[in-house]
DNA sequence: AGATTGAACATTTCATTGATTATTCAGTTC
DNA sequence: GAACTGAATAATCAATGAAATGTTCAATCT
């Protein structure tokens, strides 16, 4: 049995026990146990129990991510609704996941405290992807910015609050969705008055 | 003696052991020590100890938001300059005052556990000043905006990272401030391309 | 010889308990 | 009788150590 496929087996195997009893809950034994090995032999797959969840957070996020990467360049949307998508897809994502799955919650605190990187991590996979949304809007003419990689950086920041939002406060999906909603408007219009034809587009109404 | 010296003799004693000791490592049998009395007589002016630590966060915050309430209206200056002055006070004060104070990260710890509220206040105060400078700018036809209440609750949303820093991330403070700068010009252009002239009278180039 | 084991080791967790401290209130003072 | 005290009470914190568990590695197996 190749390495590769071991590692496959304690993970899934880890999944299990997480899900079901958290991860503090579940011992590396048990997790031996259940792949018919012994503890000592979890180690030569994985450094440590840690890495073990880093790689389940890993797996799970990858699937996330191969979504947003479709969100992004839906067809028949413009780039300002797939701006919107994908924003949306990421707060609704991480509410559900942490709201009404405390285990999940539990995993992803430990790996946000333990493993710092791993949030850098995924902002940079989906600071990318808006970069690409960028660029195709630049070419469309719909959105208009100097340094890509820097835009991306500032919408990720103007936008903290919903990647995390249960760090912040107990505000209801509802009501984040309806700020965020708010917060897409000002990073695409801006303060500043300009064209009244593009915010008409956007169904809204300047008094 | 007037009730309300007393409050303010207890406050000022209580100040001083809090920032020599930290919060949780003074008793309140020291502060009625150094106001002369006994600990039990403290309950007759405070509910408990927590509401003198707030009693002292009040009177601190109130003195900042004079100041904020001088910087939206400084003259000489249009609506984005302020409002860029404004943003910055605040990254930097709660900045300084977490970063070097650990007696002060301590206390606004522990008041923003216990009393939530606290935080929702000065959020309020400070959209209420924003709310102003919104006015202020349509009259001006610097910026536009429909619903100003909404559009201050909005800004508050993306410049949420820059309020509580040490929250989220170890980044130093330039490079916050490189940030919230990128976020101001985003949320005051917006993505969408416009009028050219504004953006280059705040002296920035379009590639 | 490389894979695997499981007992040994080191670290963390957890409940227990003793001490400290916030809070109360019956009693004292003026 | 209103202001105040300080001992009594209740809640919290810190220290302790015992149990549990993550990790290592010398011995064993194939």
């Amino acid at each position: 049995m190749s390495k590769d496929k071991v590692r496959g087996q304690i993970v899934e195997a880890a999944k299990k026990r997480f899900s079901h009893f958290g991860y503090s809950k579940t011992t590396m034994a048990e997790v031996a146990g259940d792949c018919c090995m012994s503890p000592g032999n979890l180690y030569r797959f994985f450094p440590g129990k840690l890495d073990i969840a880093e790689a389940i957070a890993t797996e799970d996020y990858e699937k996330h991510l191969e979504h947003l990467r479709k969100l992004a360049v839906t067809p028949g949307k413009n780039e300002r609704e797939r701006l919107h998508d994908l924003l949306f897809e990421e707060l609704r994502r991480t509410y559900h996941k942490l709201e009404k799955d405390p285990r999940a919650f539990e995993m992803a605190n430990v790996i946000a405290h333990e493993r710092p990187e791993f949030a850098n991590w995924m902002l940079a996979n989906e600071r990318k992807i808006l970069v690409s949304l960028l660029e195709e809007a630049e070419q469309r003419g719909e959105f208009q910015c100097a340094d890509k990689e820097l835009t991306a950086e500032m919408i990720q920041s103007a936008t903290m609050k919903f990647r995390y939002p249960q760090l912040w406060s107990k505000l209801t999906l509802p009501k984040l969705e309806v700020e965020l909603e708010g917060v897409l408007s000002l990073l695409v219009n801006g303060l500043c008055p300009h064209a009244q034809a593009k915010r008409e587009k956007m169904g809204e109404t300047v008094a």
